[in-house]
DNA sequence: TGTACATCAGTGAACGCGCGTTCACTGATGTAC
DNA sequence: TGTACATCAGTGAACGCGCGTTCACTGATGTAC
């Protein structure tokens, strides 16, 4: 407080090395603000000053704060992919995923909540390019799942057009989940988690009977 | 433009009248405002400025914004619960309601465009209390969903909390690709329709296996 | 029907504030010799 | 290893602007008699 210049921590590090650490500084600060407000509400001043620096030093890290934000949905779907590598398991039953995949959100929940926030809030949030690139990669993702699927058993015979609906399916539900958790209590929690369950377990018996007898 | 006060086409009706009049243009300016932008960060002189008033005149008709807002959640959800009576028809098969229920939201989509996007922008967005307020409102639509569901033939026998259950996952598959439609081209839209056919198809076959068979 | 008064939707000036962006700058770190 | 210079992350003052809210007001409409 007293001491003029480098009085934090960031004494340590080559300068590139510092300027590294202040730029992961502006992009947890705006996660923070994320969890109040939308990201076309939060100002570049106040993710300046929540990360410790001047407005005017933002700019030597982005050019305004849509390119912070195009550089949170990238980060954001790195953490989600790396869930889906979590939830992926050497078993020939659909259920089983199903059933260790809802964990594996729940965890990732916890673990990168604000991450999950952010593309929750702006998927169809108030900025037009954060919302398009969201959607294309929700779609890039369910493409990838999609492709996955085809080694279940259960869906031997499946077209690819039809793998892609159900998986589309699953990452609706999913997203959709996650954004449910993330205003939840600790009860609620519960609930949602036992919901989203069933739900999954219904689509599946849906998926076991499709095609081979879709009339009931 | 020249004339002084009275100007508009509001010369006609009682005072009680004109002033109704001028809280459905602040309704509307914002609703066309949030085409743009998200709720929180839409200001209350752009909403006076857009329904042609000054931004003191705004306050004999809302206290704040926020009061504003949760007028439209109130209205949006008097169009959403016209919308499911429009789809209920007097027909034992699930499927066809189904069917009918996806025309239905596509109308919907069409015909009251601005109060979905606020429910579908809103419903994750900044303003906590009118998150709360939209996920209450979605609660008690699939509640009665839930009750209304209990007459369809394929569901005998099922809970109460299994028919909550599918409710919700009906809720929340119509509410997402409503959502989805809104930003939808015309080639997009015919895409996102017949996937959510498909989808809701794949679902109902789950249902009419549930239970009598859980276990495939 | 006519008059005097009350009501109140909307006005316009004013306030202090935070905003995004510009500019010339500082001084520690990095590099060339 | 030491020196001279270049780089560049971060500073601080300044700008014009739109914001929410206050205040005293205006004048058409509504009401009481």
């Amino acid at each position: 407080m007293s001491s003029r210049h480098r009085s934090r921590s960031e004494l340590r590090g080559s300068r590139g090395e510092r300027k590294e650490q202040t730029r992961r500084r502006l992009l947890d600060a705006a996660l923070g603000l994320l969890s109040q407000h939308s990201f076309d509400s939060i100002s570049l001043r106040e993710v300046a000053r929540e990360a410790g620096i001047t407005p005017t030093a933002f700019y030597r890290h982005f050019d305004d704060m849509e390119e912070l934000g195009l550089v949170l949905v990238e980060e954001a779907f790195g953490t989600l992919h790396q869930m889906i590598r979590d939830a992926r398991a050497d078993t020939p039953f659909l259920r089983d995923v199903v059933r260790r995949s809802v964990a594996v959100v729940v965890d990732h929940v916890h673990a990168h909540r604000t991450h999950l926030r952010f593309i929750a809030r702006e998927r169809y949030g108030g900025m037009r390019r954060l919302r398009r690139t969201i959607r294309l990669e929700l779609e890039h993702f369910a493409n990838e799942l999609a492709v996955d699927l085809a080694r279940f058993p259960d869906l031997e015979g499946w077209s690819r057009d039809d793998r892609q609906m159900f998986a589309e399916l699953l990452v609706d539900t999913v997203v959709t989940t996650a954004a449910a958790l993330l205003d939840a209590s600790p009860d609620e929690e519960q609930r949602i988690v036992r919901r989203v369950e069933r739900q999954l377990r219904l689509i599946v018996v849906g998926v076991s009977r499709w095609r081979s007898s879709p009339e009931s």
